[in-house]
DNA sequence: AGACCCGGACGCG
DNA sequence: CGCGTCCGGGTCT
């Protein structure tokens, strides 16, 4: 098995460089990295071999929606990732991000 | 080589 | 405004 993959050293760089009660988005992150695939950034997110190091519950998607977590696009694990952001400062309303202003930008 | 993935953008209804 | 479809990049089997 591959450990973990150039790519998804990035990903988990610029994830961990968002500050708490703030989110970013996947197509930020893959932009940040030069990918043209948010989906890859999800995959390596959803693999996640840094747990607590890398707050993946930190990353939405790019409509401000929660995205998805653990593999799943909803559920418990949803629930779980919410009550993360919340506990940051972070509310989301009607399954989007309340205040966009949380958004931060790992791009320039 | 083929299938799978935590998204994104586009087009249509 | 909501839903359906295709695309793209990367990893895993």
């Amino acid at each position: 098995m591959i450990s973990v993959t150039p790519f998804q050293k990035r990903v988990y760089d610029a994830t961990r460089r968002v500050p708490k009660g703030m989110v970013t988005t996947y197509a930020m992150i893959a932009r940040r990295i030069g990918c043209g695939s948010a989906r890859a950034v999800g995959q390596a997110l959803r693999r996640n071999p840094f747990a607590p190091e890398v707050p993946c519950h930190r990353v939405i998607a790019s409509d401000m929606t929660i995205g998805g977590f653990s593999g799943r696009t909803g559920g418990a694990q949803i629930r779980r990732k919410l009550r993360m952001l919340a506990a940051e400062g972070v509310v989301f309303k009607g399954g989007k991000l309340a205040e966009p202003s949380r958004l931060h930008r790992l791009d320039k």
